[in-house]
DNA sequence: CAATCTGTATTACACAGTATAGTACAGTAT
DNA sequence: ATACTGTACTATACTGTGTAATACAGATTG
């Protein structure tokens, strides 16, 4: 499994390993009741400190994306909550978005043409 | 002209000032060529320091939203550049979440309901 | 001309969020 | 017993934001 995350993306790092681990659990590359590396362990292979990583883990579990068996470590939950993370998230960002373009004088149709586009043309941004 | 700015929204204060001022220009409450109030003043109302009104006004004359004319003070501009701003601002967002949710596997289905739902609903977000 | 206004610039300080460094602890595995 | 696990805590540092105070050049006004 590979690790990384870009310190210079204005993203706090905890936030981008979060993203990252929850992303490898929808995508598969990440199995339930598998288990993650140690906080001390991901640290170093991310080079960052272990009490970012911990942040990460004990939202992580907070959300119940992965799960802690004190002593052994952390493992991969249900890949449901993974789901329904970034469900709920990215619709939320999403309604926030059109209600500013709203705001904007966008119309309707701009908009669902727009979304369109985007659908079609993949994940770059601007 | 009121200004009223939110210090506990997280927001930054001069990014507040920045789209509030954008905001009421592009809804005919503040007209082309009519002047703002200077830098102390408008510091002076909304309770804030000088210094954070001038960062906002720098960045709007930056997009051409406002002019100064030196010694005098600053003017709003034509609204184009008011409302390109936002939209183009606006777009961008919403394209981000559109991708974002992409990912997530949110169908285009879901989008578009959602997108509607949002446009009837008002403003209200979460 | 003199006083007053304008935006701009600079320096210093304070605060919150983020990140690191180091240490310590209790629970589990071997 | 030793080594590993997540967790917890304190201290330090950096960045972005915001404030405070001061200074300056250009324009207006009396």
């Amino acid at each position: 499994m590979l690790f990384q995350l870009n310190p210079a993306s204005g993203e706090p790092l905890y936030e981008q390993l979060e993203d990252m681990i929850a992303k490898y659990i929808c995508l598969g590359a990440l199995e339930p009741h598998e288990k993650l590396p140690s906080v001390r362990a991901m640290a170093g292979e991310l080079g960052i400190n272990p009490n970012t990583v911990a942040k990460a883990y004990r939202f992580l579990e907070s959300e119940n994306i992965i799960y802690t068996i004190p002593g052994k470590g952390v493992f991969v939950a249900d890949s449901r909550a993974a789901q329904d993370f970034f469900l709920k998230k990215s619709l939320s960002e999403f309604r926030r978005a059109v209600s500013k373009a709203k705001l904007a004088g966008v119309s309707e149709q701009t908009l669902i043409q727009t979304l369109q586009e985007s659908l079609k043309g993949g994940t770059e941004n601007d």
